[in-house]
DNA sequence: GGGGTTGATGCAACGAGTTGCATTTGCCAC
DNA sequence: GTGGCAAATGCAACTCGTTGCATCAACCCC
């Protein structure tokens, strides 16, 4: 993994979801400040079922449609990303200092990012070759890490 | 798309299932028949959910916890992989001719093949920097493709 | 502060996929 | 052909996420 999580920046961004809100016609709700603040205390990857089950510790009527509903506004806003796990499972990536793909370990379940300069390599090539604009942060390689490749001989 | 489905191969291995099945101590049952005559008349990429509306077009009393564990055993035999679409949901490979990855325009829905040359340069990045074996099966590259990063100036 | 517009909520039902468990049945040995 | 063991099935219940719709309430205007 590497560094994350610069709360400064951060914090600013989350005051400012209210005014973006506002920009654009939409609300700001009990259950959206909810969200939020859960979101602002998340560092890194997160599952939706998980972020329902910490609103619920804030507020047990937290309903997940409306949580889900919430996050793909949020989504829209730029504050966050999803993308699907290698079970399928949607993740959340709050606040990604940068667009990023993921590297993910089918042994030992471990992930690390990867960054643009690792990616560009394919996504430069698919760009040159096929006019493919590839988008880094819905990028999930699976694989097996050197340790997990190291100790299975094979399967 | 690239070509595929060359059907005396494909034939002679669905025809080899039944042996490779005893061969491990598994049954072969009138419900993996069915799915796997199915299969053999699948080229490409099918969802579970059309597996299962598939089966039950010769056996209405398909039920999806058989289809999608034998689908599992299936597999594990190598006759075909998973992977998850964009939306999470699950997508078959049936009896992939190589090992391939895929790209996927987010705004018309089209998808590609990436084959195992396409993917070196990254591939080969991780296995050298990283240690890290990536499953190209596995792989799925969300964008847009030529035709729809003309039409949209973005978003 | 009060009213109206319309975006947001909660509910209920649904779809995809998974799992535990009792029952059935394929397959091997005799 | 028969019996027994273990694999496979089907059921029911569950999880995660989505959607349609009636109701509620944020926000803007006066």
């Amino acid at each position: 993994m590497q560094r994350r999580g610069s709360t400064a920046v951060e914090s600013n961004t989350w005051g400012s979801v209210r005014e973006r809100l506002r920009e654009r016609g939409l609300r700001w709700t009990p259950q959206r400040r909810n969200l939020v603040e859960v979101l602002a205390r998340t560092d890194g990857h997160i599952t939706g079922a998980e972020l329902v089950a910490r609103c619920r510790v804030a507020d047990s009527a937290t309903t997940p449609s409306t949580v889900y509903r919430t996050l793909d506004v949020l989504e829209e806003l730029g504050v966050l990303q999803h993308c699907h796990g290698v079970d399928g499972r949607e993740e959340f990536h709050v606040m990604p200092a940068s667009e990023h793909g993921h590297l993910f370990c089918k042994a030992c379940g471990g992930t690390w990012d990867i960054d643009d300069a690792e990616a560009s390599a394919l996504l430069g090539a698919l760009r040159d070759d096929r006019d493919f604009v590839a988008d880094l942060s819905h990028l999930t390689v699976v694989g097996r890490c050197r340790q997990c490749a190291e100790v299975a001989t094979r399967g």
